[in-house]
RNA sequence: UCCCCAAUAGCUCAAUCGGCAGAGCGGGUGACUGUUAAUCACUAGGUUGGCGGUUCAAGUCCGUCUUGGGGAGCCA
């Protein structure tokens, strides 16, 4: 049987005398000589009007079935001759996959909190909002997928499960198939310590080093105890490196990627951002298109601090060169002192990683933070330390082993050159698309601490 | 992990000074209509998050735990 999906529908141009649509009921208005649903299939945020005409054997099939449904709807699609839509379907046969009973189904044709919908997060995707969300979600890593092919970027793939336990970035999940109480590692799966990983950067260092620009998109954990609306515990993150490319060079890609996928999203997403602007964040579409286009702002730590200084206002943490910058002064560089992306360089190299590329000064790194207004730090990244000396002095001083990061140091031994690469948190991504305050919205099964559900 | 706030019907929320547990939506029943957040009438629905305390009397005050939200730290 042919079933046309209802975002293809919507966009006819001409009726059709048969055609199958299935969804789910979202509302049924009865009337003594006809029936009207509204049927969602997923394919996109408007729903279908099916007209069921009393007495008539798709009234039968439907029985007494309302929201939440799943059903087919076989019939002829016609102009509508009420206000509101285009096309309708006049129904000819109805087959009821699935009921929903109306008393139990937690799902109203009501809006419901954000916070009633986590606690039912397995059926929270059949609402405009989630649906609307998670449908961004996959054109925004088609989005970036489509960028990095045309950068000349391959797509590499970085192990989950690793045996490195120093990469600084945060606490680590530890994975081990030993019995509870047993400590002796040797006796574990891999014959030591396991986590899973918190960042594929050193493994897509490696393999930058042979293909040249590469870029991972994969899963990442942190068994941070972080409470907030921007952290989960198992997220995605982007991340590319480059081969033969400094720090000016990583800035031009992070700046083409956001503008190039936030582009794309207005297009290719229209609808479901749409709604978003209306009912999440008013005025959402003109700040995208801002961020879309807008040249982003680019400053050093220096000049971060020196501004912040100026600014005259009273900020909880105070501002002195050396320290990191706080939540408070990256929201006022981002929203208020230049209103738009900006992206801070050249952080003292106390407050960063080891693997950062020392400059010349002595006393800053090769980094770079992009603060996004209302989302913070979307990405971070920096040229990469690829003086093999500099490199196991920085090591060594921070008081940890050559030997743990020996395969790393032989990418220095071996062909080395100047490269870099970034993280971009793609959940943040999303939020920074969707006006989505809260991390747990945009994840479809957000991991956070104390919540395993689903 | 720290600070602040909250928890009452399926959902969203009221309940005055500590004094009879309420509404809208949703559900059920019926009516009505090419309807579209349909409309109208009727109706069912409660151990006020758990435990303990103060009081003649606790949804309300106190302690504690749990859960959720906001802010901070950590970061993406």
């Amino acid at each position: 049987m042919q079933k046309t999906l209802i975002r293809d529908i919507l966009s006819a141009t001409s009726p059709a005398r048969e055609v199958t649509v299935c969804g789910w009921i979202r509302t049924r208005r009865d009337g003594k000589g006809v029936t009207f649903l509204e049927l969602n299939d997923g394919s996109c945020l408007t729903n279908l009007q099916c007209v069921v005409d009393a007495g008539t054997p798709a009234l039968e099939g439907l029985g007494d079935n309302g929201t939440g449904a799943a059903i087919m709807v076989s019939g002829e699609l016609v102009p509508s001759p009420g206000k509101g839509q285009a096309w309708e379907i006049q129904a000819r046969a109805i087959t009821v996959f699935g009921p929903a009973d109306p008393e139990r189904y937690p799902l109203q044709k009501k809006r419901h909190s954000d916070e009633f919908l986590r606690t039912i997060a397995h059926l929270r995707v059949r609402t405009n909002k989630y649906s609307a969300a998670f449908r961004i979600r996959s054109e925004a890593a088609y989005a970036i997928h489509s960028f990095f092919r045309s950068q000349g970027f391959y797509e590499v793939h970085c192990p989950v499960l690793t045996g490195s336990d120093c990469e600084g970035a945060g606490e680590m999940f530890r994975v081990t198939t030993l019995a509870p109480g047993e400590r002796d590692l040797s006796k574990d799966f891999f014959n030591r310590a396991c986590n899973l990983t918190v960042s594929g950067q050193l493994e897509a260092e490696a393999l930058a080093m042979g293909l040249g620009r590469v870029y991972s998109f994969g899963p990442t954990f942190r068994a941070e105890n972080s409470n907030t609306p921007r952290h989960a515990a198992e997220f995605l993150m982007v991340e590319p490196e480059m081969a033969f490319a400094d720090l000016g060079d990583l800035m031009d890609l992070a700046e083409n990627l956001v503008h190039s996928v936030t582009d794309s999203l207005l297009t290719s997403c229209a609808t479901d951002i749409s709604l978003f602007d209306r009912f999440v964040e008013k005025g959402l579409i003109d700040r995208l298109k801002v961020i879309a286009s807008e040249p982003f702002a680019r400053i050093t730590y220096r000049e971060a601090i020196e501004i912040l200084k100026k600014s005259g206002r009273d900020f909880v943490y105070p501002v002195s060169y050396g320290t990191d910058l706080q939540t408070e002064h990256e929201r006022y560089l981002a929203e208020e002192h230049f209103g738009r992306a900006t992206i801070v360089t050249d952080y003292p190299r106390e407050i960063k990683a080891f693997y950062m590329r020392n400059n010349d000064d002595g006393e800053t790194v090769a980094a770079m933070d992009v603060l996004v207004p209302r989302i913070g730090e979307l990405i971070g990244g920096s040229q990469r330390e690829e003086r093999l000396d500099l490199l196991e002095h920085r090591i060594l001083e921070l008081g940890q082993q050559l030997s743990d990061y020996d395969w790393y140091l032989d990418l220095r031994r071996f062909g080395t050159n100047p490269h870099a690469g970034f993280g971009l948190g793609f959940e943040r991504l999303i939020m920074m698309l969707t006006g989505i305050a809260n991390i747990r919205d945009v994840l479809p099964f957000p991991r956070t601490p104390g919540n395993l559900d689903f």
